[in-house]
DNA sequence: ACATTAATTATGT
DNA sequence: ACATAATTAATGT
C-alpha cells in the first residue's frame, strides 16, 4: 500500500483543524480505492465495517422498494464522508450506495469512529453538520412528494443536482456526472416518459440541454420560476 | 394530471 | 451488430 498525501485531507471540513501528524495517522490508518461507476461500495442492511470520506467522484444513495424498484434518496459530492452508520448508532448501512462517476474513496474500520470523535478537534461538529443539511435536504424532498407537482418536483431536482455537483461551462451549469431520464425519475417519484417529455419541453425553451446521459442547465431562473409551481389557487 | 404500454429511433461500445 | 438510452404516440386511471 502506497503512502497517501496529506493534503489529500487537509482542506476538508472534517479535518480542516487538525496537525499534520494527526492527518498523517489519520492517513496511515486508511485504505484507499477506485471505483468505476455504478459499483456498490455497501448496501442496506449490511453490518457497517467501514465508514467512508469520498476523495473524487459522486456518490448515489439508494434504497430499494419490497417490489425490486429503486429510490435515490442522495447525492453525495467529493469531499464528504458517507456510509457513516456509527455516527446515529447503527451498526448496519441504512441505504444502499453506487458510486455515480468514477470515484476514489477513503475508508477506515468502524471501530475507529470513536477515536476520531473524541480524539481529532472538528471532526465530531463537521460530520453532525453535514448530518444535519442531509436530513434537512430529505426534509424538503418528502414536503416537495406530498405537495407539487411533477412538473416542479422535477425542476427541483435539477437545481438541487446543479447547486451540488454543478460544473460551470459556457453556456450554463452542467451535472458532471452522467444522469439518465431513469435516474431523475428515481429522484422524483415519476417515469422516465415523464421526465423525457419535460426536459425534451424545456430544451425547446432553451431552459435546458442535454443529450444522452448529459444534462446542463441553461436559465436556471427559468427552472426557479418552474419549480415554484403555479401560485396557490 | 399523470402512468402504462408499446413502437421507434438514437447513441455509444 | 448489439445493448442501452431517449423519444413519441396512444391509451388508461
Amino acid at each position: 500500500m502506497q503512502k497517501l498525501d496529506e493534503s489529500l485531507l487537509t482542506h476538508l471540513p472534517p479535518f480542516a483543524k487538525l496537525h499534520r501528524s494527526q492527518i498523517r495517522a489519520i492517513l496511515d490508518q486508511a485504505s484507499s480505492k477506485r471505483f468505476d461507476p455504478e459499483l456498490t461500495v455497501f448496501s442496506e442492511g449490511e453490518t457497517a465495517e467501514r465508514f467512508y470520506m469520498l476523495l473524487d467522484g459522486y456518490i448515489r444513495v439508494i434504497r430499494i422498494t419490497p417490489d425490486g424498484e429503486q429510490v435515490i434518496a442522495l447525492h453525495i459530492p467529493a469531499g464528504q464522508l458517507f456510509g457513516i452508520a456509527p455516527a446515529i448508532g447503527r451498526e448496519s448501512y441504512p441505504a444502499t450506495a453506487v458510486t455515480a462517476a468514477e470515484s476514489i474513496i477513503l475508508s477506515w474500520p468502524t471501530r475507529l469512529w470513536t477515536d476520531f470523535s473524541t480524539n481529532y478537534d472538528g471532526f465530531a461538529t463537521e460530520t453532525y453538520k453535514t448530518l444535519g443539511s442531509r436530513i434537512g435536504e430529505m426534509n424538503n424532498r418528502i414536503l416537495e412528494m406530498a405537495t407539487q407537482h411533477v412538473e416542479q418536483r422535477v425542476a427541483n431536482a435539477l437545481l438541487r443536482l446543479i447547486n451540488q455537483t454543478g460544473r460551470k461551462t459556457e453556456n450554463g451549469v452542467e451535472i458532471d456526472f452522467p444522469i439518465t431520464r431513469q435516474n431523475i425519475s428515481e429522484m422524483t417519484g415519476t417515469t422516465l416518459h415523464t421526465v423525457s417529455r419535460l426536459l425534451s419541453a424545456w430544451q425547446k425553451q432553451g431552459i435546458v440541454e442535454s443529450q444522452r446521459k448529459r444534462v446542463m442547465v441553461r436559465q436556471p431562473h427559468q427552472l426557479v420560476e418552474l419549480a415554484q409551481g403555479p401560485l396557490s389557487s
